[in-house]
DNA sequence: ATGTAGGCTCACTGCCGACAA
DNA sequence: TTGTCGGCAGTGAGCCTACAT
């Protein structure tokens, strides 16, 4: 027998208890029991004890993320995957006790306050509303030495008090519309046990017994349907009001609607609108704009005022993170991910249980580091091993990842492995062994392997600028300190690096080996203060040089690497050091810790032997280095955060914080949401055209320069019909025709 | 008999030929001819001699502004009233040889290049393109010795070019849809004339003859209706297919169709939504945020690049006006305007050919002087003598003036006219008497009403702080050349003046007279440069203080002003002089061009000798001076701190000093006590909406940018309702409960 | 000449049970 | 138990003329 997961769903909620209180000192505790509810009976009286406003909020907890609620049985805490309801039935975390932090910014940890639903009445959605109390917190700190410590006792007994007010589970039901509810043809068939569950009983002597009911969706809006229970055999349909309210709501098949029946008898209802697929763009990417933009500005208000703040979020609409678990964070970032790295993560789908997914990560996206210096978060684009999951899941929040291995693949695909063989050993150092409970790196056994991803690359030819002698010296008389073992690699600022060419980053630059050989004198650059001995060399595949390996790069230049490897480059998580006068120092302290206590190989290419020079007028292949060095703190005297947008036409313009954004895809997504373009503005043939006005003045399409220039030059945005662009070449006429006559007499 | 002035416009269009050139240099021009089209039969063969491009252009140039083309043998350039088209059927000026220029922006001259019509695809509307080519004109030029010098002979010869290719005007017609036409129950009723014009002929032999047409609207989308000549009596029928087009173009009894026929046969319709009232908010709202923003940006890129660039204009959707005829111009700048001024406009509405509206000037807005500092343009808020007016044209631009002459009103309703008259003498000084040819100022009998404006003013106790004794001694030795006889009165910088509370502008400084007289050491402080001698003073009710009276308001400080007048205030018309090293010079020349050569009696309170000082430091009734005062170029770094809020619906505007406040919550707290909103704003749902206007003149929305930046930029706070952004994301379904159950079985 | 209303037809909405999964 | 289909009826869109202005 098929059961609808949908339902069992619906079922677990009605028979998990999930109790809120609300103390008047408006410190919110929910706990959750696993206690059944009250005696099922069809009809129970309404609880006297229980005020409307109650049942009000418990049904907007209700209403929305059904799908996310634990199968039975489940207690899992599982906050990254989004599911952030779950610890609502979930017994060992009450939520008031849980750590939450944001995931872009490490400093701050939050105190959950309360989770509610709200409804986003324009789109009839349902947010999940986590209401958090952010918390400067103790737990992360960097001592003076510049080391960093955990301090996980810390802060641990703090939460808590109010008596919780017990309320039993309303009863209720979901159903995903099927083609025949949504149809003209006909009505809702409602589930047997639902329409018994919920809706007033009818009187099953007549004929065919029918009621009219009135529900109230979020809006307050009530909706009436004939509730008639007919047929052969019988069943429970609504038909009169349902077709209305199908259209009203825009439902189609796919689409779930659900209804609550309160103490009292009255019935609320809600939808909950499929996830479809925005064309073209991966939903994840929707994820991350919606998620940033709309939800995180309000954060930083309350993070400088000490005050809460609210986080809106929708399970179905954004698989965005916003809180992780204070151990899965630990773990996360204990293990360093590199790309080529195989990971595994658990997927909450709907249709099935717990289904885990392995891919490899091909893309290390980092935040910005002007907005976020110290962001630990990485966005990964993963391969997915299972083709499913290609179009759901692309780019991952390191929070979610379950284990991690390095990946093998690429080995079979050199041919020029034997070349390669004279390349350098990269071995993972044993302090990057994983030490959270949840990650899981086996380097011992992948250390080869990554050598092999090195060995195997081609076309790319990558050198530190780093290298030098000097430097390689200095280095090699460092000593590690050994209490920083499975400490993080500590690094400042990070960037993606799917680009063709070589991005030069603070602390980190790549170069491909012919500019050195060929033009060493301008394609060498150091960072760093020497005087303060930055030794860690990060390759660009990601391993890290070490012993006393002669540097065969400067030797044999033509090192190949395979093309579908960009480069595999470790997921340094860097740690910001506030105290602005010893920051070189603290840097090069903390760099060390990601260096393998081994002997490290390393050249350092040092003829700019200035730390504050860094690589201004340097180029590579026409990219000029200096612009893509990031700054150490403060940022720079900083271009504006915000840019004006005008939307053509649009009394009211928005403001965007283009430093929040990647890049120009982002852009066009916030652009939409801010105007509720959906899907206009990344598709050119919707007709609109987005401009700029730079700080020269100038009127241009936006997309031309790359987009780091672009948030730098950027004054102004424009949103133009494309018309815009015919005044320089006449009107263009699209000819599809439609006929909306037939028969022509 | 009853004419519909609609057709009789749609009839003139056709009489009217109107010519389109476009040289292959790109020098477009487009001349008009009052040369009637070829005999008017009924299906003139095509003129092979056009191209169906040149066709498609002239269709979108008719398409649009039927509306607002000429009365029948009207020939008059009227550009200031938006109808730009009028310029096609001008004989008198070919749309080439029309000096363009922009409002907000006097050095700036453009010549016209081209005009068509756009459409919006989005909301269906047509939109006027001028193309128009900048030149940095010498008409409008200033010596060296900072006199303005109106060049008007140059630059005369200069365009033209291109030999107009004669094209007769296509067969069309324009019918506003009756209730009948947008109803489900039939079809569209034809004016005979257009189908017997525009329609392939019918064979009148049938019973009931009938034919297809297709028709392409402005997204070259076909449609197809049944055309079909029936009834008793016979008429013109478009059935099968009409229902489909009106429901797809939300078209409503009001709205318009427009069907032209081309030289091939080939049919184009479009539609012309009737001008909708934007509910709450006065529609000069929306066309000052749209226009400037949207409009106005690419400018300053074509002007500093010397290229061309587009206007957009709908002349239904908006009333702004961008471009004025130069003569216009001139004769509007020469006319000084104040509060209290009586003007005289022409209206071109579509039911009254030449409506005249006379109203009296209750306000004076300038622009951003940080973003247009030299701009001449003032918005005007003119109180109509007609009530009809009050709707529609609550705010009117200087340009659009035919007359002014001074108002009288508010004699009679002062009960304390003799108190007052032991007040100043306001006369306008006879050097403001208009020279342009429509401006119409007759100062001499309206010296005295003035004065008893200002009589009759309570409660509001104003003085300059240009008062004292060493200012008002240099001024009175000062001598003012002839020459500048007839000139504008100049002034840096200019603001609204109906808040409650003073406001300290630039060069124009307002004072409760109890803050000096009680605190005069604070209070006072001088603006311009003592050496130069600024000697104009501007008393807050517009009138300039001559002769030798004595200094009335340091001896009675118990002034009243009636509170139903703000201020009466001369438009003054500042000239930025560009020259920035002898900035202080020349402006205090050009407001010498102000004063009245006769005897001018002031008084300077100059404590703060200092030019440079300002009036930092200082506070009045806890609002800081210093940040009200507007210094001169470049703007000064910092920013205001009293910004003004309007309430949507409400007279009367509020300030608050943002620098008080700590985030938006603040903010919003602020606001809802002073308009004692108490919740209603920072709830999003009570629906009302916070707007702002910031240093760039945009209109935006509130809590987009981070506090700190918005209080820098921000100008003036709105709130509103929520239907302000229902404007730009088009109908929110409303949630009207309905019954959709009627019987119960 | 043309706006509006009544009559008429037809297509579609929407309620019903049949039937099958 | 419930998704889908054929049957069927009521409503209304839409074509027609009549009538009024």
């Amino acid at each position: 027998m098929e059961i609808d997961l949908n339902h069992s769903i619906c079922e677990v909620a009605a028979e998990k208890s999930t109790f809120y209180s609300v103390n008047s000192a408006g410190n919110c505790s929910s706990s959750c029991s696993s206690t059944p509810p009250a005696s099922p009976h069809h009809h129970p009286p309404p609880a006297s004890s229980s005020s409307p406003s109650v049942f009000s909020e418990l049904w907007h907890a209700c209403a929305g993320p059904l799908a996310s609620l634990p199968k039975k049985g489940s207690a899992v805490v599982y906050f990254p995957q989004g599911h952030l309801e779950q610890c609502l039935s979930s017994s060992s975390s009450p939520i008031s006790s849980l750590e939450i932090q944001r995931f872009d910014h490490p400093q701050i940890f939050c105190r959950v306050m309360n989770i509610q639903l709200l409804a986003n009445k324009e789109n009839d959605e349902v947010y999940t509303r986590v209401t958090l109390l952010p918390q400067p917190s103790e737990l992360l700190r960097l001592n003076s030495d510049g080391r960093e410590t955990l301090d996980l006792g810390a802060d641990e007994k703090e939460g808590g008090g109010g008596s919780p007010v017990l309320k039993s589970t309303p009863h209720m039901f979901c159903k995903t519309l099927t083609a025949s509810d949504t149809s003209t043809h006909g009505g809702f068939s409602v589930p047997r046990r639902a329409a018994e569950d919920c809706f007033p009983p009818l009187d099953y002597k007549q004929q065919r017994p029918s009621q009219e009911l009135i529900a109230k969706d979020l809006h307050g809006v009530e909706w009436r349907f004939r509730h008639i229970y007919r047929g052969q055999p019988r069943r429970h349909l609504l038909t009169t009001g349902w077709s209305s309210f199908v259209n009203q709501k825009g439902l189609v098949s796919g689409d779930a609607v659900l209804f609550l029946r309160g103490e009292g008898g009255e019935l609320r209802l809600g939808v909950r609108r499929a996830l479809r697929p925005v064309n073209g763009l991966p939903s994840s990417v929707i994820e991350n704009q919606n998620s940033c933009s709309a939800i995180l500005s309000p954060i930083d208000n309350a993070i400088s005022s000490k005050s809460t703040f609210d986080v809106f979020y929708s399970p179905r609409a954004t698989h965005a993170e916003f809180v992780v678990p204070y151990k899965k964070y630990i773990a996360s970032i204990t293990s360093p991910i590199y790309i080529g790295s195989r990971i595994k993560l658990r997927i909450d789908a709907d249709d099935s249980p717990e289904r885990r997914c392995t891919g490899v990560v091909t893309r290390i996206g980092g935040l910005d580091p002007y907005r976020w210096p110290g962001s630990r978060w990485r966005c990964l684009t993963v391969k997915w091993d299972d083709d499913i999951m290609n179009n759901t899941e692309e780019r991952v929040s390191p929070w979610e990842i379950e284990s991690i291995t390095m990946s093998s693949f690429g080995i079979q695909s050199s041919p020029r492995l034997k070349k390669a063989r004279s390349g350098p050993q990269i071995t993972q150092p044993e302090d990057l062994l994983p030490t959270g409970s949840m990650g899981h790196l086996d380097f011992e056994e992948d250390s080869l392997r990554s050598s092999k991803v090195l060995q195997g690359q081609e076309n790319l030819r990558f050198v530190s600028p780093f290298f030098g002698n000097g430097a390689m010296n200095r280095l090699e008389n460092t000593s590690i300190p050994d209490n920083v073992m499975g400490k993080p690699a500590i690094y400042p600022g990070f960037e993606e690096s799917t680009y063709r060419f070589p991005k030069v980053l603070q602390g980190q630059e790549i170069y491909p080996i012919k500019s050195l050989t060929q033009n060493s004198k301008h394609s060498f650059a150091s960072w760093g203060n020497p005087s303060h001995g930055i030794q860690n060399v990060y390759l660009p595949w990601g391993g890290i040089l070490k012993g006393s390996v002669s540097n065969p790069l400067m030797s044999s230049p033509s090192y190949d690497f395979p093309m579908e490897i960009t480069s595999a480059r470790p997921l340094h998580i860097p740690i910001r050091d506030e105290i602005g006068s010893d920051k070189v120092e603290s840097e090069a302290k903390q760099a060390r810790y990601a260096i393998s206590p081994g002997s490290v190989e390393k050249e350092i290419a040092q003829e700019n032997g200035g730390f504050g020079s860094g690589f201004s007028g340097y180029k590579l292949f026409g990219f000029p280095l200096a612009s893509e060095v990031q700054s150490r703190s403060p940022p720079p005297p900083t271009p504006q955060a915000s840019v004006k947008v005008h939307k053509q036409g649009s009394l009211v313009g928005r403001a965007v914080d283009l430093w929040r954004l990647k890049d120009y895809e982002d852009l066009l997504i916030e652009l939409e949401q801010l105007f509720s373009m959906e899907g206009l503005l990344r598709d050119a043939e919707k007709g609109w055209r987005i401009l700029y006005t730079d700080s020269g003045n100038d009127f241009m399409v936006v997309g031309d320069i790359p987009w780091r220039e672009f948030v730098e030059v950027v004054r102004k945005i424009h949103i133009h019909t494309q018309e815009v662009e015919k005044m320089t070449r006449g009107m263009l006429i699209n000819d599809d025709t439609q006929s909306c006559l037939d028969q022509s007499p």
